[in-house]
DNA sequence: GTGGTCTAGACCACG
DNA sequence: GTGGTCTAGACCACG
């Protein structure tokens, strides 16, 4: 299902994040659907019911879902992913500025996203 | 002289590390140059010592920098900076990943890097 | 007919109870006049029959209504509600305090009062 | 010190964010300066030190404290606390409604005001 | 069964 | 010593 990686730098619950947030994006999770329980979802993937909780909070917080005290959290939509978008291009900004500093070649760095984005407009 | 922002996410040894290869990548310091010791870098910056001693040893361990134990630490050259390069172009990687996968689009990510660039292929 | 959110952070049943004090003091529900059933509630407003039941039940903890178990529930007369103000004044009270606390000034919660109570006292 | 009821419905993180924000206004807890440690606090208060955690952490939410990871939690300042002022004032509209609602009167709610304010306007 | 709160306690990075 | 992450587990309200 959702790859978490435990001895990543990035904790659990900002993985668990980004994973829903592609899901979203994918259409896998369609807006207003309803998303794993807490409880399921914590045991499917072997973690702890509140790191799930703290994913939900923090993606409630950034507007992308949507929680029912009782009857459980859903999708708000890929409309409401403006603040992903925002933090995702700051981290572009920051990895690209290191990257020039310490010597990488602009052309590298179109290949890289050529490589990335598959060169699907050629196809 | 080098910019450290106490309130980033990146541990300060590691914005030093990245303000050092600049530095070398720049031409300020040179190769085979001495850097300034540890005690009065971190008395310059207001940091720890330990802070600037461990951006020093990582820097060694990364192959950019040499030391002489009583007589200083010196910098080996821009040859040396692979290890650096690897670590950028990773980071590029995981955002520009991180990126798509939040719904952000090529163009968006081609005209961030012309930006950084700051398009100088045209001058 | 009531109305009920079920994003407040007020239980539904709350809400309920809230809803027929206020049909009670409208004069919609009059004296001696029998309520829908908790079935019929449930059913029309599309929520389960425990919480009508609830509500009923801390209504007539409250005397604010009074229960013949077969004939059906009753209402008790807006000379009962007074357990009602008292909460509600009490909600005051504390909403109040917080206001003061973070910063609110008196003028504006003043405002706030003539908004609510429609400066009707001028009509 | 702060003053917190483990039975109140509010829970012991919001009451501790209440209570920091009052000692801001109050000019006990001035602008840059640090607030108790995680830990210190939660000793003193006699709970747990992730409840507190919860508190500073929504309070860097709203934009009232920030955090520096190893060095500690310090105060933005009074200017920051327009999120907890729309908050409190919220809070009283929907008080006042519902009072409206269950027949509390105006002249009533004006009392209650300017108890809490003391009259002070008059002084 | 759902999410929410809270505790006790471990381990970690940073400086 | 500072905050951050995570776990295990208890208890609660709601419906």
């Amino acid at each position: 299902m959702f790859s978490l990686d435990v001895k990543s730098k990035d904790p659990i619950y900002t993985q668990l994040e980004k994973n829903i947030v592609r899901y979203i994006n994918l259409g896998i999770y369609e807006k207003n659907s309803m998303l794993p329980s807490v409880r399921a979802l914590a045991c499917e993937l072997g973690i702890n019911p509140n790191t799930v909780s703290k994913a939900y909070k923090n993606l409630e917080a950034k507007n992308v879902i949507y929680t029912f005290s009782v009857k459980g959290v859903f999708v708000k939509g890929t409309e409401s992913l403006t603040t992903f978008n925002k933090i995702a291009t700051d981290e572009i900004k920051t990895a690209l500025r290191d990257a020039k500093n310490s010597g990488v070649e602009k052309t590298e760095v179109i290949e890289i996203v050529n490589e990335i984005w598959e060169r699907k407009e050629n196809d």
